[in-house]
DNA sequence: CGATGTGAAATGCTTCACAGCA
DNA sequence: TGCTGTGAAGCATTTCACATCG
């Protein structure tokens, strides 16, 4: 369920700001999307819910952690460490959940060797060795196009099995690899593809409310 | 259709490889979705294909490049330009298309007049000059999470109608206001949770298929 | 009372299967 | 013959509405 994530992040937010206690109404009206929605989203991991009260904060991020599997830690390994490469890196939405980024590797000679974060960026080549001390399970490419897809086999023999793919390639894997885009181009055109709906003339002055939010991910076979 | 502009990538990297005719079959291959949904997807901006022979390459690309409004020149502006905000406007995703990026803002006076691309950084405080010289469509927030709420009021007031938010926070904007994140740490979520669906035990040993691709969008009301 | 949890209805999306055309 | 275009069937998701409980 792609809307989890959105979810708990909402819900750390508030906690935060001291909220301990939610309704299915106020998470709804953060995220977005209809509150008899949120509630059959919850009711899947169970039903922790108070009537007449909502739901406790704290309890239900706990509850989301443990369905979206963050009680593990992800080792995840990043390519290309270009600007973007270091803003991913920097990023402490990796630190703050459970993903820790053990490898970070790029080709320019330039680079290799450089400390980002507490990291040291290694070698493309150093990657079996890396993979012999330690198992990767995510890979994030944030190379150029050109080099993609490459970087993307190399990763799948060394075992990776889910790749997060930055560059604006499309990629040719096995069906047994999770493979997702984050494509700033794709995302773009979307955006105006919903914008020259609005614009558009529907009959009436009246504008479309756009419900879109997040990323929603597709299902498994 | 959050499908056409993964389409359309596809279509163009073929077209560069010099196939000008693409079936149904391929497509779907490279896009990892079912035939039946590309054709359905695809007869839905009418009806070009030759039976027997497929769709015609740059024909097809035209088509979509027209639905998504991409005939139009959006004019884009980057809030935030640290690492993320450049790797942005360096990105060729953004000239290749229609997308204009005609201003970039941050409040750092070590940044602020630096160059990167052929745009000059302007201070953040310059937003109403430079929205009475030019119209700005599209607003993308680059900032830290801190700053990320008042940089989407900021640019609402501006007259910005369509934001894209990197920055991980949670964004409060009017309902008229079309909004979508790009959030490393949902992303990172979402592969986790479908890779310990895959790790989980599902009976028996076989691994289920993740068909899972691309950036889908919510619909519209 | 107020807000959850959930059958049931409504809606939308995906897949099938095949007629129809180049 | 091969592949598109599309009803119709099959699924999944969303929304409604309300019984239920703290």
């Amino acid at each position: 369920m792609g809307r989890l994530p959105v979810y708990q992040r909402i819900l750390e937010e508030v906690l935060r700001a001291g909220t301990t206690t939610v309704s299915s109404e106020l998470l709804g009206s953060l995220a977005r999307v209809n509150a008899a929605k949120v509630r059959k989203d919850l009711s899947m991991l169970g039903s922790f819910g108070t009537r007449g009260a909502g739901y406790d904060t704290a309890f239900l991020i706990e509850q989301i952690d443990r369905e979206l599997g963050l009680n593990h830690v992800w080792p995840v390994v990043i390519v290309g460490i270009g600007n973007l490469g270091r803003a991913l890196a920097h990023s402490q939405g990796f630190a703050a959940r459970g993903f820790r980024v053990v490898a970070l590797l790029d080709t320019d000679a330039a680079i290799v060797g450089e400390s980002v974060g507490d990291v040291t960026v290694r070698h493309l080549d150093d990657l079996e060795a890396i993979v012999s001390e330690q198992p990767l399970a995510i890979g994030v490419i944030a190379t150029p196009a050109s080099a993609a897809q490459r970087v993307a086999d190399l990763l799948i023999e060394a075992g990776v099995r889910s790749l997060l793919n930055f560059a604006p390639k499309v990629l040719t894997v096995g069906p047994e690899i999770l493979l997702r885009y984050v494509d700033l181009s794709i995302e773009l055109q979307i955006m105006s593809f919903y914008q020259s709906r609005m614009v558009a003339p529907g009959g009436d002055g009246s504008m479309p409310v756009i419900r879109s939010i997040g990323l929603t991910s597709t299902g498994v076979d």
